[in-house]
RNA sequence: GCGCCCGUAGCUCAGUUGGAUAGAGCACCUGGCUUCGAACCAGGUGGUCGGGAGUUCGAAUCUCUCCGGGCGCGCCA
């Protein structure tokens, strides 16, 4: 539910529309507003506007039934006509003093609603390939993800939050045997390292203590392991380099000790991931291994359920599924004509698999990268009768690194990116979050990291979190004058409050339940980033305009009752964005 | 070539289910601490909303077209 302002206010004039129009209303027609510039009005409405054109008649003179319809009471003080169809609201102070009570009565309940109906949400971020660090594209689909879900759950929705680890395939191979190979130096048996395994830093100490634990075991010759494999192997042939080490070491090992390495080297790396996700305040309720998907025939009997649905075909031996049916530019593979499951045959078993599970809406959170195998998901989840609106794939654009002016190029293989904890120590969780979550998910994020080390002082997280320091410091100053809060004669004082500051101040919080519900239905974590800043301001322009602890207890009272009020909303919303209120600063 | 994202103040960005005079931050200029923390506040300079056409009472927002930038178009994952 939106704020009670706007429910009154919605509700007011709903009635009084069929008053106004002798033909039945639609009633997204009775549309209520806040306006950006108080001074137009508490709330404004072009319903007139939107009535005139249904119903053919003048705005003008419909504007003009409905505010002289509109009885003063004790919502709405005035209402005039202003502008090509609004009408502003002056809502009566009994309504403005209701909804400032109700932030001290609800506390950190405030801005919560059940808008979500309890919908089952499952949404589905970060998923970075257990093959290294996380780097900072990560972070931000961290960030998102973890705060979307947090506004999805203050908002009534039954969530569920879930990482995909891809331990399948090719990539987790090639982590293995990068691994396998710094073992095999270790063990004074040096095999040429292929240029596109993984070479960086992170791999010795997994290879170090997979020597520590299996000591010489897995100790293999090196010409054995090399042998078909040539390092030689002309350009643009990498591939088969990596593949034939991969290949022989299967063998030389046995595909059950290889499988061993596999699962170390995953284990190793999630268990880094892990941490780091930890320590930035992002939890998943559930990780969902992909090797496990395939083990458990969900794999399989995805495929079949898809044969029998009509849309699969074959064609050059492979199997197809016909997404074009679904909108799709041309149809995709499924099984290759090697036998092999594709990717996107673990993609369709896990999606459908989540389905099965029980969740209505299915929230993916994926790099902008991704976006052509939106619709061929989609599709599959279709065909396997699924409604084509239970999955939805909010596409995070490209982070960017800069290192004073000079964009950084990033390779995983090479290991010269940036990792997403060498981030978070340098600029530190609160404003890491806080700047990731800042502009909108579908625009192109320029991370400068000399900006965001050398000049974090200025970075507006700072603003807001000053704010409630703020408060908090206001709060000792009180007591240590003397003075003790009450609550009650705060309450019955709110008459005290009636300056242009002070109500600017109440307008702004008044918002905040709107704000949070619109941030999670549109999936727009950056505009709670905004309102933020905007309630900061407020506040400290009060703050500049106004002593707070003044003689009259009346007055006083009043006073701090608003800005504890305004505390209340700045925690709350930080608490959504994952950034601590601190006390002092 | 096709698909998606973007183009708004000097810089970084909000605003885009069509609505009032297009807004912030940074930078720049002016002013405010003997008075609850100046990590703050007040005021000011700064705009062909990439160009053009269209739709209508009304377009930064919708349509078309052109220009510029990013990403993706595999029987890889």
């Amino acid at each position: 539910m939106k704020s009670e302002l706007e429910r009154l206010l919605r509700e007011a004039l709903r009635t009084l529309v069929p008053a106004v129009l002798p033909e039945p209303a639609d009633e997204s027609q009775v549309v209520v507003e806040r306006t950006r510039d108080p001074a137009h009005g508490d709330f404004a409405s072009n319903i007139a506007m939107r009535l005139a054109k249904a119903a053919r008649k003048n705005p003008r003179e419909v504007a003009q039934a409905i505010v002289k319809a509109l009885p003063a009471n004790q919502l709405v003080a005035s209402a005039e006509i202003a502008g090509a169809g609004f009408i502003n609201f002056r809502l009566a102070k009994d309504a403005w003093f209701a909804a400032l009570k109700s932030v001290a009565a609800q506390g950190e309940a405030y801005g919560r609603s059940e808008v979500g109906a309890r919908r089952k949400v499952m949404i589905e971020f970060v998923s970075a390939n257990p093959t290294g660090p996380m780097h900072v594209g990560h972070g931000r689909g961290a960030a998102y993800g973890a705060t979307l879900g947090n506004l999805l759950e203050a908002t009534g929705h039954d969530l569920y939050r879930e990482y995909y680890i891809n331990d399948a395939g090719r990539q987790i191979d090639i982590l293995a045997v990068s691994v396998y190979l710094r073992y095999l130096e270790l063990c004074g048996e040096p095999v040429a390292f292929p240029s596109n395994g993984y070479k960086a830093d992170y791999i010795l100490p997994v290879a170090k203590a997979l020597h520590a634990k299996r000591a010489e075991a897995l100790k293999r010759p090196a010409v054995d392991v090399a042998r078909g494999a040539p390092p030689d192997a002309p350009a643009g042939d990498k591939d088969k380099h990596i593949d034939g080490l991969i290949e022989n070491s299967r063998k030389l090992l046995g595909a059950a000790e290889f499988d061993s390495i596999v699962l170390f080297a995953r284990d190793a790396m999630l268990a880094d991931i892990r941490n780091d996700l930890d320590e930035f305040r992002v939890t998943f309720d559930n990780w969902y291994s992909e090797r496990e998907l395939n083990r458990s025939g969900a794999v399989d009997r995805a495929i079949e359920a898809l044969r029998k649905s009509g849309h699969m075909y074959t064609r050059d031996g492979a199997e197809w599924f016909k997404s074009t049916d679904y909108g799709d530019d041309e149809d995709r593979v499924v099984i290759r004509a090697n036998g092999e499951k594709t990717y996107f045959a673990s993609d369709i078993a896990y999606h459908y698999d989540k389905r099965q599970r029980g969740h209505d809406l299915l929230i993916d959170v994926w790099g902008a990268d991704h976006h052509g195998y939106v619709t061929r998901v989609r599709g599959a989840l279709q065909a396997l009768g699924n409604p084509g609106d239970c999955f939805e794939v909010t596409l995070m654009q490209l982070v960017s690194l800069f290192r004073g002016g000079e964009k950084l190029s990033m390779g995983k293989r090479e290991g010269n990116f940036v990792t997403l904890r060498d981030l978070r120590n340098e600029v530190g969780n609160d404003a890491c979050r806080f700047f990731y979550l800042m502009r909108s998910h579908d625009q192109a994020l320029d991370f400068d990291l000399e900006l965001a080390k050398s000049r974090s002082n200025e970075n507006p997280v700072y603003y807001v979190q000053y704010a409630h320091a703020r408060v908090c410091s206001v709060m000792k100053e009180l007591a240590a004058r003397g003075h003790e809060y009450d609550a009650a004669a705060g309450a019955a004082n709110l008459a005290q409050l009636g300056n242009a500051h002070e109500q600017a101040v109440i307008t702004a919080i008044t918002r905040y339940p709107e704000i949070v519900e619109r941030a999670a239905l549109d999936r727009t974590p950056h505009t709670l980033v905004h309102y933020l800043r905007d309630l900061a301001n407020t506040l400290h322009t009060y703050y500049n305009a106004e002593k707070w602890i003044v003689e009259d207890s009346a007055v006083r009272n009043a006073r701090i009752t608003l800005v504890l009020a305004v505390q209340q909303v700045v925690r709350n919303g930080l608490a959504l964005l994952g950034v601590s209120a601190p006390e002092s600063m």
